[in-house]
DNA sequence: CTAGACCTTCACCCCGACGTCAACGCCAGC
DNA sequence: GCTGGCGTTGACGTCGGGGTGAAGGTCTAG
């Protein structure tokens, strides 16, 4: 199989195959015209770097789950090492969760808080008082 | 006051200020030498486009809450366009919050799984299991 | 007088994961 | 033998947001 192939077959370009190899994540093997020659096993190496990449992984950390497979061990996740990884994306995750839903508890405090000092500015307010269901915005 | 007082007083640079300007968004005035002329009132605003900053609005966000300060009202989210701002940001906050939550579950779920496909194979393998209370990593 | 703060403009940086040429080689079909 | 479609390499561009850096000049405070 030729890049070409391989890359349509994975959903990918053959950019970034040739991209991929540069990092030297995804060897490839030459034929004797210079092409890179890919089997059935390289499509399942580049299946697991696109799926990581998927759950928003780095181009880096698949590295170890590619190697895993490449030591022939039945799945990307086989090996310590990835299981490593996992655990790190995972903390990484739940920092990125609290840190937002912090910061959304705050913006959702002070909506509430501006949109009732804006509702009472309009309830003693000057005396034709807005009405509230026929707001044009919105 | 000028440019690097403001700057300092407000924990930024004067390069940042300078660019804010760039954008419009903190205009400054001109003394006869050329240089910027900051008041208080500036501060208040440079402190607002901070705030909002550190909670990850982007610059462009910002605007509504500085031209509402300097519409003169008392908060810069007394204007409906900042109110809208802020439902904005939460909308996005949730999208990301839930997206990033679905994927750590995934990667949860494939952690456990990963484990305990080595556990299993650990405990049916060669006659020495390995003692899982003494993993050296950790 | 001189150091430091200020002015302007233009360019550059950071990050990752590619995309986009350019200029060429290889090979199948007609 | 020629065209078209693959393949090769390397160098450079892109995206986005929020700035930073340098050069070269002016102004001010002590």
């Amino acid at each position: 199989m030729r890049i070409g192939e391989l890359a349509r077959r994975a959903g990918t370009t053959t950019r970034a195959l040739r991209y991929y190899e540069s990092r030297g994540l995804l060897p490839a093997r030459r034929g004797g015209n210079g092409y890179r020659a890919y089997d059935e096993e390289d499509l399942r190496l580049l299946r697991q770097i696109r799926v990581l990449q998927d759950f928003g992984f780095e181009l880096e950390e698949t590295r170890p789950f590619v190697e895993c497979l490449q030591a022939g061990h039945p799945a990307g996740d086989s090996c310590p090492a990835s299981l490593e990884v996992y655990r790190a994306k995972l903390a990484e995750l739940d920092a990125m969760v609290a840190r937002l839903s912090e910061v959304r508890e705050v913006l959702a405090g002070q909506l509430a808080q501006a949109e009732a000092a804006r509702d009472a500015l309009a309830g003693a307010g000057p005396g034709e008082p807005r009405c509230e269901l026929v707001r044009t915005g919105e």
